[in-house]
DNA sequence: TTTT
DNA sequence: TTTT
C-alpha cells in the first residue's frame, strides 16, 4: 500500500547551493540547511542545530541556484530519501537526504530579492488549482514558493 | 510575503464524492471527511469528531469520484480556504474547506479496488522527480496517490 | 479508529492576540493569521491572502499574548475545529478555527524580542525528549517555540 | 532563531520494536518502518521503499513497545536527528532517525487491539486541551494516539 | 525488514 | 455523515 512519505523544514542555508548538470540535461542542486533548537539546561539557554542534506532536481533546482543563498531563511517540503553503497573498506554506508519538491523563501524581502536587477518575477502561469481564479504554486517579487511537479514551461516563474 | 498553509488530515468519509461539471469543463469533487480522537473523561472513553469539508478540483476531482467512497479510509493533504458571502438576513456567512491537492487511500487493498472491474490502473506516466528513476506521485493497484498539479495527459493513472 | 487532523501555517498576525481569561482560570488567546500566496494572472502579480482565526489555550494562550504581535511572522501548527450554532434567523452558522498547539516565531529577532526588557526566557524546562539532553520544545530570546502539551509549571519559559 | 523539523510519515513496521533500558530508567524503543511509493515505468507498476529508523523515548517507547507489531500500519510525527561517529577505519559515519513524538495506530481494529485481552485501555488522562472538554491526545481502544509530551501518570492510556 |  |  501507498505510504506517506513527508518532510518540513525552516531553517536557514548553510551554503550556496551547489548545482550538477547530470547526463540527460537533468539539473540537481543540493544544500545543507539547519534547523536550530533552544532549550535550558541548568539554568543555561542552548542551541540544538541539525543539519539536513537538501536535493533538489529538475527546474526546481535552476530555482534554487538562482534565488536560495547561504544564510537565506526558507520553508522546505519534501521526502526522505536514503542511499546507500559500500565504502572501500567493505561497510555499508547510508546517506539520508530530503528531497525538496516545494519550498518558500521566508523572511524580509530584502533578503531574497533578485540581487541581479529586474523583478519581473512571475511569468505565464496558468491557472491549475481550482475555479478560475486560484493557483497552488507562485512566485513573487517577496515570497517564492515552487514546485517540483510544475511543468517547466508555465513554472519557472521568472 | 508567501506564507504555508497546509493541511494534513487522516479520516473516513463520511459519503460518496459529489462531482459537477462547472463552466469550461473543470471538474469538482466534494465530500466530507471525520477525523475522530479518542479521549478518557470520568473513567469513560469518548469519541470527538472532527467533520471537514473536503474540495478537489480538475483531474483530482475525477479520480476522487472513481475511487474514493463512503467509509474509506483516506490521507488528505490540501490548504485551507474560507469562502463567505451575505446570506439573505445580510449576515455575512462562512465556510471553510480544505482544497485538496494530493490524496492516498490508505487501508486494506480489498477496500479500495475498483469495484468496477480491471486492474490496469498506472498509466503513461513520466518521470518528474529525480534522477531518472524515482517519481513523486503514482498510482496503483494497491496504494492510490495523486496530486493537484498532475498533468491530466500523464497523471490520470488508469 | 483514530485519525489525524493537523494544520501547518506559516503567516503573520493581523491583530495582536485577544486573550480572555474563562472559568476555571483557563485562559484563551485568539488572532487572526494569514497566509499569502503570490501568482500571476494576465501578466499581473496577484497577492492572494487566506485569513485563519487561531486559537490558543491555557499556558500558551498567555505566551501569545506576551510575545505574538500584530505583524510578527509565526509558524502556527494545530488542528482544525468547526464550531456551529444556530443564529437568531434559526440558520445553522459554522465557524472554523485552528487550535494552535505549537508555536515559532520566525523573522528577525529584534521582531519578537522581549521589548520590555529582560531576556530571561527559559525556565525550569525538565528534559523530555530523550537520552537526557535533547528537548522537544523550547524557547529562547531569538526563537520561541512553545506546545499546547506543555506542563505550566516548567513551560512558560520566562 | 528556531527553526521547524518536522516528519510525517505513514507505513508499517518492518520489523517489532526492539526496546532498551537505558542508564536512568529512561526507555529507548526502535523500529523500522517502510513507506511505499507505486510508480509506473514502461508500462510496469514499480514499487519503491523506503526504510526509516524510528526511535521513541520514554513513555512513549513502553506504549510502542506493547502495541506496534511488525506488520502494522501507522502514522508517525518526529523530527530528523542524524548522529554521526568515527568508525574503526577513521572514516565519518552517519545515521539519520526519526525520533517519533507521537504516533497513531491506522488500520482495523483486529490488526492492533489487545491480544492479550481486557480493553481497559485510557487511564487517568487529564484534561489538557481546551475549555473544558476537548483533548489532544488520547488512546483507546480503537485508534491509539500517543505523544512524546505525555506526562507518564496520565499518559499510558492503558 | 513492511504492505499490496 | 465516517470509522472502531
Amino acid at each position: 500500500m501507498s505510504g506517506i512519505n513527508k518532510v518540513i523544514l525552516v531553517g536557514h542555508l548553510g551554503k550556496d547551493p551547489e548545482i550538477r548538470h547530470m547526463e540527460g540535461g537533468v539539473s540537481k542542486a543540493s544544500f545543507p540547511l539547519a534547523t536550530s533548537e533552544f532549550y535550558t539546561k541548568d539554568g543555561q539557554r542552548v542551541e540544538q542545530t541539525e543539519w539536513h542534506n537538501i536535493v533538489v532536481w529538475r527546474g526546481l533546482a535552476d530555482i534554487a541556484e538562482k534565488y536560495l543563498h547561504k544564510g537565506k531563511l526558507v520553508y522546505v517540503e519534501g521526502k526522505l530519501r536514503t542511499r546507500s553503497w559500500d565504502d572501500k573498506e567493505g561497510n555499508k554506508r547510508y546517506m539520508t537526504e530530503v528531497v525538496a519538491d516545494n519550498f518558500t523563501m521566508l523572511g524580509r524581502r530584502s533578503d531574497h530579492e533578485n540581487q541581479g536587477g529586474n523583478e519581473s518575477y512571475g511569468g505565464g502561469n496558468t491557472n491549475r488549482g481550482g475555479s478560475g481564479n486560484s493557483r497552488d504554486a507562485a512566485g513573487g517579487s517577496e515570497g517564492l514558493n515552487v514546485r517540483a511537479d510544475d511543468n517547466p514551461e508555465d513554472d519557472l516563474p521568472f
